[in-house]
RNA sequence: GGUCCCGUAGCUCAGCUGGAUAGAGCACAAGUUUUCUAAACUUGCGGCCAUUGGUUCGAAUCCAAUCGGGAUCACCA
């Protein structure tokens, strides 16, 4: 199945026996030939040249002489310099190819990758109450789902969770708001989504507050002043109280506010195709949050202010001091992501790691956090993993919910699959599709072209999205992959009618179902094998390309970053629209050259379909 | 001020566990369809990899400094 290995040990073996030089095959370096030189790896010999004795050119040459006698999967090699370029065999190639359709367990299923597979929590979306999705959210939404599903992939049990930031000062923000200023409007005397409603009144209060602020400072008193002077910020501390308090009329407005906004997130989750395992509240954990806080005080590793807050002091590791409680015993931030995270330990048994799909923003907090759970002596603690991603920014700069420059999740959806439905009108290649269809594909295409744009960029870079320019359907993009798709299998529909049952029968790979729990197996064999072409020379960089499926997606998720198969997946497309080019699939020479292609272009596509599942993007038939 | 991240083509991004002539897409210019979907394919144009110094056989990649941009250091979340 692997090259690799093989090699890595031969040259092992060809260093000891030409130079006495004893190297493990993990120090062992190959590379992938460039594309200018002829070859398919290619192994660096400066570094061993010292021991060699000889120069870099006779060193590579006798190598690649040992490794051609000694190697059967070796059929040739050249010599550049250093660069000792190694041919692969077609008959590894074609071996290759053969066992990727006939025994796709080992191919497409990739959930065995690891003899022992982790068991992980990936939290993201992790929404406030108080205001509707945003392309921030997106960013996080997408890449959280992703690296959850990529991670299953590769055979971890992961839970994918969402955290509710469902109460604190900012809830009670658009709560009090809405029960001063709102007269009882709801999302249906509105016709409004409720996340849009409530988000509506906390604009409101900032308003307010601003006013209030601003006619203080009027009236000449600091800033700092007037903010704690204002009416509206005290009544905003009497309701926080009120409801850590449990007050019956507080909770009831509490309760309904959130549940307007749960319905509004449901819909945009809905939209994304985005799910979770399951969905925990602050409102649930911050009172076990403050019990770790309590403890950790008795326990000596918090202490107490003259005020009565209680803080960590971290600067023995390079951090400050920070505050765990405030003096009126409220929580503040952290007393719930403390709860939280130890809740979440007790939920699951055996669970390794906590990833936090976070911006980067907050690095520092999860220092914290992190760092108070290894002085309070959790022995799950060095398992909390912030994954840190880089901030979405606008052409005019930063996305601030407050000054209204964000982009909204749910009018960005809508208009890219506006976006969509044009373009695919203007091709109009669906005059037999109705409505209903044609909707749903516009939505496919839409968010294929939106998650892809979104999930290709490096997690850990912020990324500029120009509204003005839209997305892209062309080109690097997850419209061109998806066209690629749908290009494939119109082809094998098109060979399923030429060769009929000869075709399903080659093609077993398109027949199984991927579902959540593993592939099902339909018991057909694959009949390639008969079927091996004299020269595979037009075939090579195709199957070339889809050899490096495994390894692209096991990096990804050990790299947590979707991008490195947004970057798979497209390579893989553009060498599967080369080969489409050059070669006639059906209409070919004989029958056995028109199967076998078919047989390239199934096992093509199902890669890419699972790419971009991994993706959370859909792979229509026809576009 | 402390800590952290970033700086690659006009624009958006790859490449960064050191390796050959730094790659894509968009944009711009030219071409490809009697043949399986042209949302495709081919070609061209475009680069002191921010700057300077260091490490070495070799640096976009590692180290240091400088310049420029951003984040953070809240009893906000």
């Amino acid at each position: 199945m692997k090259f690799e290995p093989e090699i890595k040990s031969a040259i092992t073996n060809a260093l000891q026996k030409l130079y006495s030089i004893t190297a493990s095959p993990d120090e062992i370096k190959l590379d992938e030939t460039k594309k200018d030189f002829e070859g398919d790896v290619t192994f660096v010999v400066f570094p061993f040249t010292k021991s060699s004795k000889k120069s870099p050119e006779q060193t590579a040459t006798e190598i690649g002489e040992y490794l051609k006698a000694n190697c059967s999967i070796v059929s040739g090699f050249n010599v550049v310099k250093g660069f000792l370029n190694i041919s692969i065999s077609d008959t590894f190639w074609k071996n290759f190819f053969a066992n990727a359709s006939g025994l796709q367990e080992l191919f497409l299923d990739l959930k065995k990758t690891y003899s022992s597979p982790g068991h992980l929590m990936v939290e993201y979306s992790s929404p406030n109450t108080n205001k509707p999705l945003h392309l921030g959210h997106m960013r996080n939404i997408l890449l959280g789902y992703s690296v959850a599903e990529i991670l299953l992939a590769v055979g971890h049990k992961v839970e994918k969770v969402n955290l509710v930031n469902d109460r604190g000062i900012h809830i009670c923000k658009s709560m009090l708001a809405w029960k001063k200023y709102g007269h009882g409007e709801t999302p249906q005397s509105s016709h409004t989504k409720g996340d849009h409603l409530v988000g509506k009144y906390y604009v409101e209060y900032d308003k307010r507050f601003k006013e209030e602020v601003a006619h203080f400072v009027n009236k000449g008193m600091t800033k700092e002043e007037a903010e704690k002077q204002a009416p509206i910020a005290k009544e905003i501390q009497e309701m926080l109280l009120k409801w850590e308090a449990g007050d019956k009329d507080t909770m009831e407005l509490w309760t309904m506010m959130n549940g307007w906004v749960y319905e509004g997130f449901d819909t945009t989750y809905n939209k994304l195709a985005v799910d979770f395992d399951k969905v925990y509240y602050e409102s649930q954990t911050y009172l076990l949050g403050k019990k770790i806080v309590e403890s950790g005080l008795n326990q000596g590793a918090f202490f107490r202010k003259e005020d009565g807050s209680i803080w960590i002091d971290l600067t023995d590791v390079g951090l400050d001091q920070k505050v765990l409680m405030r003096a009126d015993g409220t929580s503040v931030y952290i007393t719930q992501d403390l709860g939280t995270a130890s809740l979440r330990f007790e939920d699951y048994a055996g669970l390794q790691q906590l990833i936090y799909v976070v911006g980067n923003e907050q690095e520092y907090h999860f220092k914290v956090l992190k760092e108070i759970f290894k002085k309070l002596g959790r022995p799950w603690a060095n398992g909390l993993f912030h994954l840190s991603y880089g901030m979405v920014d606008l052409p005019s700069g930063k996305m601030k919910s407050r000054e209204g420059t964000v982009v909204d999740a749910d009018d960005l959806i809508r208009e890219i699959d506006e976006e969509a439905e044009m373009t695919t009108k203007a091709l109009g290649k669906l005059d037999n599709y109705d409505s209903d269809e044609a909707k749903k594909l516009y939505h496919t295409i839409g968010m294929g072209a939106l998650k892809y744009f979104i999930l290709k960029v490096d997690p850990k870079k912020k990324m500029l999205f120009n509204p003005a320019e839209s997305i892209d359907l062309n080109g690097n993009t997850g419209p061109f992959i998806q066209y690629t798709y749908a290009r494939i299998r119109s082809v094998i529909r098109k060979g399923e009618a030429v060769f009929g049952d000869e075709v399903e029968n080659l093609l077993p790979v398109a027949d199984r179902k991927y579902t959540g729990e593993g592939h099902e197996d339909n018991g057909q064999q694959s009949l390639v094998l008969s079927l091996q072409p004299e020269t595979i020379s037009e075939y090579k960089n195709i199957i070339k390309t889809l050899y490096r499926y495994p390894a692209a997606v096991k990096e990804a998720a050990e790299s947590f970053s979707p991008a490195l198969v947004a970057a798979y997946v497209y390579d893989l497309a553009k060498s599967f629209n080369h080969f489409y080019h050059d070669n006639v699939i059906v209409d070919a020479a004989s029958k056995e050259t028109s199967l076998y292609r078919l047989q390239i272009a199934s096992l093509t596509s199902e890669v890419i379909k699972e790419c971009l599942r991994l993706l959370g993007i859909e792979a229509p038939e026809r576009m």
